[in-house]
DNA sequence: CGAATCTAAAGCCATAATAGCCTCCTGAAT
DNA sequence: ATTCAGGAGGCTATTATGGCTTTAGATTCG
């Protein structure tokens, strides 16, 4: 799979947030879009960290965004969630063989490297407006 | 993971076929790149499969790439190996209440169906021609 | 022509990571 | 103090990854 169902899901709960005024809580969005509640409950705490919702507690408490949609990229999105840049490309060379530095003798590894900053570049300059329209 | 380890896999083989002239066989490319050989012969399978290699068996056989590499798209690599469309967004609603047609309840669905739109234009640009520059 | 050999094709099995579920704890508003 | 909703952890199921063995097709040589 090409997306995991955890930046799925954030990407679902952060297009039904971009048009709420109000906080919403993790139960009402998880009903609203059918997808599990606990799983997006977790899911929902990475982008809190991240910085991208803002959380509230107590009565009338729920998430929020914590930007413009026009502020908010797919790679930021996928970071948050995955803990980790998409689209890692890992050398499976030994490590002394891969430094990826001059001389490498692992002659690849440029081209995978074009090709992680091509997604990358992509995915950073995809926001939530974009989808939005 | 943005990118399942087989689309991984398969971009590196096709990234050292692109320079070889002769077929080459499943496991002097598994040696090559350091990675796993009966995972990687799936993979060249499918790959074969989908019309991206042409395979050669007995002795002096191996796989090839069967265009130019200015004709293969991340697109083409991903959906030959994955068996689907990358980022597939599946509706989590009910099948009835998410046709996608006119007046659906699902009103996430147009947007969704953009995002996959853009990620499949980007994937299908993106040739392996480019990435070996 | 037939045997030997090389390599792809295809299956099944084990492990690792993801997806999903449940319970208790913490903090805020009334 | 009570109630509502987020925070955090562990536990199970499903899927992806990797390994292994057998089968089948193609080439070379005797």
């Amino acid at each position: 799979m090409l997306i995991t169902k955890a930046s799925e899901y954030a990407i679902l709960a952060l297009i039904v947030l971009s048009k709420e005024k109000k906080p919403m809580g993790s139960e009402s969005l998880a009903k609203q879009l059918s997808i599990p509640k606990s799983f997006l409950a977790k899911i929902l705490q990475s982008l809190a960290k991240a910085g991208i919702l803002k959380s509230f507690k107590g009565i009338n408490g729920g998430f929020a965004l914590a930007h413009e949609a026009k502020n908010i990229s797919m790679l930021d999105i996928m970071s948050a969630v995955e803990g980790k840049s998409p689209a890692v490309f890992e050398c499976s060379l030994s490590e002394s063989a891969c430094p990826s530095d001059t001389a490498s003798i692992c002659s690849i590894w440029p081209f995978l490297n074009k090709l992680q900053g091509k997604i990358d570049n992509f995915l950073a300059e995809l926001t939530l407006a974009d989808i939005l329209e």
